[in-house]
DNA sequence: GTTACAAGTCACCGTCCGTTGACTTATAAC
DNA sequence: GTTATAAGTCAACGGACGGTGACTTGTAAC
């Protein structure tokens, strides 16, 4: 038995092992009640770990947290749940899931909410970096569907800007509020499903009146 | 000399003056530096006054501020700014109207931002309070547009729930982003118009299959 | 002018929180 | 085992902030 213990034992003071506690409380944490939440006493606790620990690998608490941040980049995260392979082309339907996969997985992803809404709340360098990323991916996309695009009356990131921005702040609201929007209450199933419907059907007005205004 | 300013003094102790100083300086500093900036002794030093008074006139510094939001129905004033007469109708050019004019304000209005804001970060009965108003005020407008719209393929409501919300989450992104959304730079007048453009087509399209899928 | 009271001032308390210095203890090399 | 060093503990500092008690001063009634 104690000689088994040995042999699997591991040393009950690893730095490495500590500061990956640490950094795993962050996104707990971050997950559970937000980034206001993030005090160094309330992480340390959380880690079973000294706070004091925190200065120690990480600085300070702002380096802790930045530490957390680089190693997870959500957005990455967030858009290529929506894709398996590289896709060679971005028709109407790919767009709407695309879509409907961006509000499901925010939907279900505190973490990502309590960041957005700390993008929205201040200046930070390092969230702006992060956001950088996305668009970087995004671009990616759009190349897909510019040749759908090109040369009509549409303008199809516009119209994705808007639809990307209604659902982040229509989940952001949601949570802390029980009022409808314009009548639509975003947390039932119907109305729900009034949004996924609305945006599927803005989508494809908008490859209908590319293809009506490309062919003039 | 001495008995004109006898004649207009002002009394240098006046309870009503400085509640309404401390209930302005409320407001000074939500749109000056936002909801985070409310405490004591910042409200009270912009009103030149002790904080102490806080306490002695509205009970807590919580008091001050719910104080000041009930006196001042935001979401009203933004709604009105878009009225002058009362509307028998709501063609697709008002409506773009109303939401090209609730980014216009919105943009101008630090106050309202950090209101926003405020709304997404916590839960709070009196932003609730508001927002329900707001609804109210809008449902006015829908049943204006119901004629429009009813038996018809398209969701009126939601169609307005995403756009709004994307004028919200648009802003409030550009305060301390300067990243572009899908390549759209909402902060540079091409991007705006880019922005606006497209709310005007969707609209416009949302009054065009109505009337198509009505006529079946 | 005197006086009573409200308006306003000031120093202070308790708490929270980031941060630190000085300490103890486990680990690994010898 | 001895020892050096890194890992971890603990108590405390200092600043920010909401809130308060006791004091001073202006105002208005007499």
């Amino acid at each position: 038995m104690k000689t088994e213990q040995r042999n699997t034992r591991v040393p009950k003071r690893d730095k490495l092992k500590s500061m990956e506690k640490l950094l795993h409380s962050v996104g707990a944490i971050l997950q559970k009640d937000g980034y206001k939440a993030l005090k160094a006493q309330h992480i340390a606790a959380h880690a079973k770990l000294d706070k004091k620990l925190i200065y120690n690998y990480f600085g300070s608490l702002g380096g802790l947290i930045d530490a957390y941040l680089k190693k997870n980049d959500f957005w990455k995260r967030t858009e290529l749940l929506t894709e398996q392979a590289p896709l060679a082309d971005l028709p109407a339907n790919k767009v709407v899931e695309i879509l409907k996969g961006q509000f499901t997985f925010l939907e279900h992803s505190p973490e990502m909410q309590h960041i957005i809404l700390w993008e929205l709340s201040e200046k930070n360098p390092l969230l702006q970096e992060i956001l950088d990323e996305r668009e970087r991916f995004g671009e990616q996309l759009f190349k897909l569907s510019d040749k759908y695009f090109r040369g009509s009356a549409v303008n199809f990131r516009a119209v994705n800007a808007l639809l990307v921005s209604a659902i982040y702040y229509i989940i952001l609201h949601s949570r802390y509020n029980t009022n409808t929007i314009c009548g639509i209450d975003a947390t039932s199933k119907k109305g729900r499903e009034q949004l996924f419907k609305s945006i599927e059907q803005i989508i494809y007005w908008c490859y209908q009146e590319a293809e009506r205004t490309r062919n003039q």
